[in-house]
DNA sequence: GACCAGATTGTCT
DNA sequence: GACAATCTGGTCA
């Protein structure tokens, strides 16, 4: 089931909560490629002076304070790009950050992807997806996709029950990385033990 | 394994 | 003009 504007209306810490186990799907001209989300962080409005919405609406946050359920994509360190979720209601500018995931499905095309570090076969696909902006580049999410609505194809998210039954976790929160400001929050989940969380 | 520098450019002050 | 929600490849041990 495509996770729907009901599900994007909850709280953004509830929704970086809910979306571990949850699929994140990529219909591209190359193929299919699915990613188990394994980590997220949530970025609040208010209160929150690490999250780009923090200081209200640019040109580059504007996405943050629309419609829930859209594909914030933001360009960072001169040549890497994050994937988000974008949340709360129109005017109020939270979002989703989605920092790892465990491959499931085109992992050859992910990758190819991926480029001249995965040539070598040896290089394990542990470090296809572990990071936010390794997983943009290995499910071929573009900086054109900025805004894309994610309650229908070709980019979406889907709950974790999609393709079986939905597999037993424990869930943990810690604080956020890579962050200078409000870095004592604890707004990072991720799978306990999963080896696609990006750090330990 | 731990630590560190370099890459490279959009965005905001 | 400073900085950034990062990654990779190097050095040293």
């Amino acid at each position: 089931m495509i996770l729907d504007k009901e599900f994007y209306s909850l709280e953004t810490t509830q929704i970086a909560k809910k979306l571990l186990g949850c699929y994140l799907i990529h219909e591209s001209g190359d193929g299919v490629s699915v990613g188990r989300i394994v980590e997220t962080e949530a970025y609040l409005g208010t209160n929150d002076p690490a999250s780009h919405g923090f200081k209200g609406v640019t040109n580059r946050t504007k996405v943050m304070f629309g419609e829930p359920g859209k594909a914030y994509i933001y360009f960072t360190y001169g040549m890497y790009f994050c994937f988000n979720v974008t949340t709360a209601p129109d005017g109020v500018g939270e979002a989703v950050l989605i920092r790892a995931l465990e491959p499931i499905v085109g992992i050859e095309l992910m990758r190819k992807r991926r480029g001249k570090l995965f040539v070598n076969a040896d290089t394990p696909n542990i470090m296809l997806t572990n990071g936010p902006a390794k997983l943009v580049i290995a499910m071929g999410i573009t900086k054109d996709m900025y805004g894309t609505d994610l309650t229908q194809p070709p980019l979406y998210i889907t709950s974790s029950d999609h393709f079986d039954k939905p597999i037993a976790f424990d869930t943990a929160q810690t604080t956020r990385v890579g962050i200078s400001k409000a870095v004592e929050l604890p707004l990072r989940f991720f799978i306990k033990g999963n080896e696609f969380v990006s750090k330990h």
